[in-house]
RNA sequence: CGGGGAGUGGCGCAGGCUGGUAGCGCACCUGGUUUGGGACCAGGGGGUCGCAGGUUCGAAUCCUGUCUCCCCGACCA
């Protein structure tokens, strides 16, 4: 079967997703380490993350903000933990101006060094907490819930587009409570909204869990994750959430005067998501043919594809599919109005440009299709028929414009569907001790999958013991899945009893 | 940041050892032939060979440095 790609996911999965990425038109090298170019397809999937995300975290009662991107130095020496998680990965600027050297060079003024270097935001913990030191004086303050959406920079060792850049954009909330259990339950809360989301709108089943005490942000007390199996067995960190107790409020004074007329510090939380999750959709949905966006994120839902053959009768099948566009946009499908598109350039392959990109429809028109009254209809999520041929099928115009939004519908549930069965499939649980652990593992299979083992929640130093022997597999504790069974047997580290069920695989 | 590989028109590559001023396939443009489809024929446009130095009469080719990308590791959303 000729394919749309030439290289598969079998042959070389890495080389596989960069080949999607820029043959989807996603993304490209930018020319600066680690940063990229986000072209309008993958932005335009970026766009509807954002809008979708955003209306929910409105609706669970958080307002948006921005905070600047650079943050003084000083802030960053206030809480331990955060400074050495991310001191190792910052940006820092260190001029305001620059000079012509003499030699047509233009080099940093050393006239304009900073008093105090700034550095360009990899997390925002440190400047919120300040603003909200200023803004919670009194219980009535509380809680603050806020949210903003913005570009962070982290100078990663290893950069992989999408997944992990220098740069990269988000949405990182924070809050502040009186009480630990409410911030407890707002950690909790805005897990679920990333569930929820992931699992309807990127149609990407996901497991929500907690993190184990070393995979833990710096200065968190409890972390939280949703965590995605891509097509390779690994496992991708899909979203976070923090439960900070009062280590940031501690740092930076946030504290407020109970009813009581005390003085007590505020608990926080923070929670994101970023353009990962672009990464992600790509390596949880894309085939052999490229990108396969699911219809609710996707930039336009429909394409429709004008068969065009410089004659006369150009201009009519052009305006037939305008019509046709128009009609579409008419009517709606997941609670919002159809996008549809009509690429009117004159390519010639114009139909294998989409099928890369994923449009979830491609309908293709020409003269025939029009004195008949159809359309050539063709599903992205089921592109070749049984004998490996493209299984595009004439439709009725009438009935497609009927049966769009159902379509649109089912293709989402199917990509779900999908990739749902996979996760479900390639959960292994069973294993009892290290042994097996190992021998899973040892397979040498490309697709190993997770494994859902019990253990006893060892702290401290016990943890590293258990995560150098992990590390040794390449494995890593993804989570403790919060729907596990709870524990009924015994721990396959240490052979003693069980406290809870842990998630092991290799990961991104 | 350590080890390995690589940077030549939009994409994929050849040439490099044995220096003489750039080539192939796809894509693109024009004309023609086609026409339910990832077409064919002919003609054509586009690259100071990542960048900066050096050696040389002459550098894609040799030397040094540097930037970027990919893979493995350490680190991480």
């Amino acid at each position: 079967m000729k394919h749309a790609l030439n290289i598969t996911r079998e042959q070389d999965f890495a080389a596989w997703y960069q080949a999607v990425i820029s043959e989807a038109d996603l993304a490209e090298e930018s020319g600066v380490r680690g940063c990229m170019v986000i072209r309008p397809w993958g932005y335009g999937i970026w766009e509807r993350i954002q809008k979708l995300l955003d209306a929910e975290i409105k609706a669970t009662g958080h307002e948006n903000c921005y905070f600047p991107i650079f943050i003084p130095l000083s802030y960053f020496e206030k809480e331990a933990e955060h400074v050495e998680g991310f001191a190792k990965e910052m940006a820092v600027v260190t001029h305001h101006r620059l000079k012509a050297d003499g030699n047509g060079k233009l080099v940093p003024d050393p006239e304009s060094k900073l008093e105090e270097p700034l550095v360009v935001r990899p997390t925002s913990e440190t400047v919120i907490g300040t603003a909200f030191a200023r803004w919670v004086q009194s219980w009535r303050d509380l809680p603050v819930l806020i949210n903003q959406w913005a570009n962070v920079v982290r100078w990663e060792m290893r950069t992989r587009m999408f997944l992990r850049t220098s740069e990269f954009l988000w949405q990182e909330g924070h809050t502040a409570h009186a009480s630990a259990d409410e911030a407890r339950e707002e950690t909790l809360k805005m897990l679920e909204v990333y569930r929820r989301f992931s699992e309807e709108c990127l149609a990407v089943p996901v497991v929500a869990g907690e993190k184990p005490e070393n995979e833990r942000f710096p200065g968190a007390v409890a972390t939280y994750s949703i965590e995605a199996m891509m097509q390779d067995g690994k496992a991708l960190q899909a979203g976070t959430s923090h439960f900070l107790g009062t280590n940031f409020a501690k740092a930076q004074n946030i504290r407020f005067q109970n009813s009581a007329g005390e003085q007590e510090l505020a608990n926080t939380t923070s929670w994101g998501v970023s353009t990962r999750m672009i990464g992600g959709v790509i390596m949880v949905h894309g085939d052999d043919d490229g990108l396969r966006v699911p219809p609710v994120i996707a930039p336009y839902q429909v394409v429709i594809v004008p068969m065009l053959r410089d004659t006369d009768e150009d201009a009519a099948i052009l305006d037939h599919c305008k019509a046709l566009a128009l009609e579409l946009k008419a009517l709606s499908a997941f609670g919002e109005p159809i996008r549809a598109l009509v690429d009117g350039k004159s390519a010639k392959a114009k139909r294998w440009t989409w099928v890369k990109k994923g449009a979830p429809l491609i309908v293709e028109i020409g003269p025939r299709d029009i004195s008949a009254g159809n359309v050539s209809l063709i599903r992205r999520d089921r592109l070749y028929d049984a004998n490996g041929k493209l299984a595009g099928a004439a439709v009725s115009r009438g009935d497609f414009v009927a049966q769009a939004a159902a379509l649109l519908v089912e293709i989402q549930d199917a990509l779900h569907g999908e990739a749902t069965a996979r996760l479900h499939a390639n959960i292994v649980r069973g294993v009892t001790d290290f042994a097996g652990l190992e021998q899973h593992f040892a397979r040498g299979g490309k697709f190993p999958g997770w494994v859902e083992v019990q253990w006893s929640r060892p702290t401290g130093a016990g943890l590293e013991a258990v995560a150098e022997r992990l590390k040794k597999l390449k494995l890593t504790i993804r989570n403790t899945p919060l729907a596990a069974a709870p524990a009924d047997g015994t721990c396959v580290f240490s052979g003693e009893p069980a406290v809870e069920r842990i998630l092991i695989g290799r990961s991104y």
